[in-house]
DNA sequence: CTTGACTCTGTAGCTGAGCACAGGGTCGAG
DNA sequence: CTCGACCCTGTGCTCAGCTACAGAGTCAAG
């Protein structure tokens, strides 16, 4: 399979190929005489793990691993849950950060409502001077 | 006030004060005889300001509206009002899409628990083979 | 045999928010 | 007067994950 078929059936840039290979997350595949790219069918579901694994929050580099993991039995299992724990954690924070950024942002929206009548922004007043806890 | 010593005050890198300079988040300040930078103490509240509405997820871009709006009267703060909700609907759809990610992982790692024993990783093969509704 | 679609390589650009560094100038203390 | 600490400019690098492009080669249809 050629690389335009192979990015059209995984949804992805033929550069995106090119630059999957650079990194080490596809294998080089066999050249056509012309010194054309070759990959095996399979490779379609290769880059479909890696756009679902993507979609989970997981990173190339951490993809990388699990690649390497696969097949390789009991071992791999729990290492490959120990990635998924950790991204999953990590998640979380990011959660909690951005739901603590998301709270502080609707209480200063709030304060908007207050003094309608006044000449002074109260948003841009709040932002510049709420007390240090809230910050 | 010289460059590091603001930088200091402001809990700021001094390169990344010429970088907001470049940006045109802060006004190029008089210099010294020498050549030197002289930042008029009111630079420290403006840093200030600037880092807590990044901690907000304000991006520099929007942190330059905001600034450009100050002192600017009602039609600032409703412009800033604006300003604020957009990001704020901003952080909620991304706190949605992260939770998504995060309850698809937490059912993937719950799957390790099932087949204990055997040879194959059910995380790896339920990333391969789970139905597209899922994904 | 030509044309056009495809592919190859290497390199450079993008976003966002900076950081690093070379090669020079300035300033104040001793 | 010298030394070290600071500052200047311009430029290039970082992270992640691509995307674009120039210039050359390959291949199949007509």
């Amino acid at each position: 399979m050629r690389t335009s078929e192979l990015a059209g059936r995984a949804g992805v840039n033929t550069e995106t190929l090119r630059y999957y290979e650079r990194r080490g997350l596809l294998v080089e595949p066999p050249r056509t005489p012309g010194g054309y790219r070759d990959y095996p069918p399979s490779t379609v579901e290769l880059l479909r793990f890696i756009k679902r694994a993507q979609e989970l929050g997981f990173t190339l580099v951490e993809i990388e691993e699990l690649l390497h993991l696969d097949n390789g039995g009991p071992d791999a299992c729990d290492a490959a849950r120990a990635l998924a724990e950790h991204r999953r954690a990590d998640l979380a924070e990011r959660i909690r950060d951005l739901q603590r950024m998301l709270d502080s942002l609707a209480d200063l929206v709030a304060t908007c409502d207050l003094p309608r009548a006044d000449r002074n922004c109260a948003l841009l007043e709040a932002i510049d001077h709420r007390p240090e806890a809230t910050r």
